[in-house]
DNA sequence: CAAGTAAACTAACGCTTGTTAGTTTTTTTA
DNA sequence: TAAAAAAACTAACAAGCGTTAGTTTACTTG
C-alpha cells in the first residue's frame, strides 16, 4: 500500500467537490480552500484542472474494464459472472463514491481522453450485454428484451455511489448479495 | 394544449443544453447562440439563468408527486400501483428527457427552491418506499431488503432519461410493460 | 548547519461570466 | 396606417475564472 502523495490528496478532495457541485462549478480556488491553501500553489502538484478530472475517471474506467475481462476469463455460469460483475461494482463504488460520481457525470467535459473514455464505456457495455446474451442461450436467463436487462441493471449499479454512503450500516458483502438478488429474482412473491 | 412561448422555447432549449454539458458549463451566450439571438436579449423573456433551471426542475418534480399521490388514491394491490409508477416515469421521462437530466444531475444549483425540491423528492422516496412495504405486508412482495428494493427499482426509473433517446423503436406502453417484468419478476429462468 | 528541494505564498494576466442600460427593429393592435 | 408592444440589438459593467511568474518559507539531506 503506498502512501497518498499531495497530489493524491489533491484528486481526491477534487472528487469530493465535483460530487456535490459538478466540474464545472468547482473553481480551483474552491479546490484550494478545502485543501487549506491558495489556488496558485495547487499547481505545485498539478498540471491544470483538466489533469485532475482526467486522473479521477480514466483510472476508474481502467479498473472497471481490467475487473470484467478477468471475470470472463472464468468457466462460471453466466448468472455466476453477473454475481461477480455486481460484486465488482459494489466494491470499486465503495472505495470511491466521489470519483464514481464523476465518472457518471462529469465525463462529457474531459479533453484529450474523452474519446478513450468512450471507447473504454463501450465496450464495457458490450462485454456486460454478451453476459447475458450468452446467459439467454445457455438458459440460464429469461428469453426477455436483453436491451432492458442491460439497462436495468447498469443503471442502478452506475447509480451505487449516489446510494452507499447513505446506507453505510450495509458491507459490501452484503450489499452485494442482497443486490444480486434483487436484481436476478426481482420482488416478486412467488406462488408455490 | 396551449402552444409554446418564447419563453418555453428558451426553457426547452436550455434544458438540452444543461443536459449536454450541464447547468454550469452553458453559458448564456451559449443559450442565446442555440437560439439564434444575442445574450441580452435572452432577457426580454426570462429574469434570470436560475429562473430557467427551477422551471425545468420544479415544473417536474410537482409533476411526479402528483402523478404518485393520483396512483396511491386507487385501490389497486401494491403491485399493480407499482407497474402505474412505473408508467408514471416512462411517460413524463419519454416526454421530457432533456429536462430529466437537469432533474437528476442539476438540482444541487437551484437556490430559493432548493429546499422545496428537496422536500418534494423526500416525500416521493417515503412514497414510493410505502408501496413496497405494503406489498410485503400483503404478500404481494418478497420480504427482502425494501432499501435494496427501492434503490434498485428508483435507480432504473431515475436513469430512464439516458436511456430513451437511444432506444426509440420502443413506445412507451412496450417500454413501461417490459421494464415492470424485468424489474418484478427479474432475469432469472425460473425452473418448473 | 549549509545547500537543495518541495511547497507554500503574492500579484497579476487575459478571458469569460451573468446581467443591465439604452436603443433600434419588428410585429401586433386599434 | 399610426401607435403600442414585443423582441431584437450594441455596448458595457463588475466579478470571477484558470493559470503563470516570481518570491518566500519550510522541510530534507549530506
Amino acid at each position: 500500500m503506498k502512501q497518498e502523495t499531495r497530489k493524491d490528496e489533491i484528486i481526491r478532495t477534487a472528487a469530493k467537490l465535483f460530487k456535490e457541485k459538478g466540474y464545472s462549478a468547482v473553481t480551483m480556488r474552491d479546490l484550494a480552500t478545502e485543501m487549506g491553501m491558495k489556488a496558485a500553489s495547487l499547481y505545485n502538484h498539478i498540471n491544470s484542472k483538466q489533469e485532475i478530472l482526467k486522473e479521477i475517471i480514466i483510472s476508474l474506467a481502467e479498473e472497471f474494464t481490467s475487473g470484467l475481462q478477468e471475470i470472463q476469463k472464468s468457466n462460471k455460469s453466466n448468472i455466476d459472472k453477473l454475481k461477480d460483475v455486481i460484486e465488482l461494482h459494489v466494491n470499486i463504488t465503495s472505495k470511491n463514491t466521489y470519483g464514481m460520481a464523476s465518472l457518471n457525470n462529469n465525463w462529457m467535459h474531459l479533453k484529450e481522453k474523452l474519446e478513450y473514455y468512450l471507447q473504454l464505456r463501450s465496450n464495457y457495455e458490450d462485454e456486460f450485454r454478451n453476459v447475458l446474451q450468452q446467459g439467454v442461450k445457455n438458459n440460464e436467463i429469461i428469453n426477455g428484451n436483453i436491451e432492458v436487462m442491460l439497462f436495468s441493471i447498469l443503471s442502478t449499479l452506475r447509480s451505487l455511489y449516489l446510494w452507499i454512503p447513505k446506507k453505510e450500516d450495509l458491507n459490501p458483502e452484503e450489499l452485494s448479495q442482497k443486490l444480486s438478488e434483487v436484481l436476478i429474482n426481482g420482488i416478486n412473491k412467488k406462488i408455490d
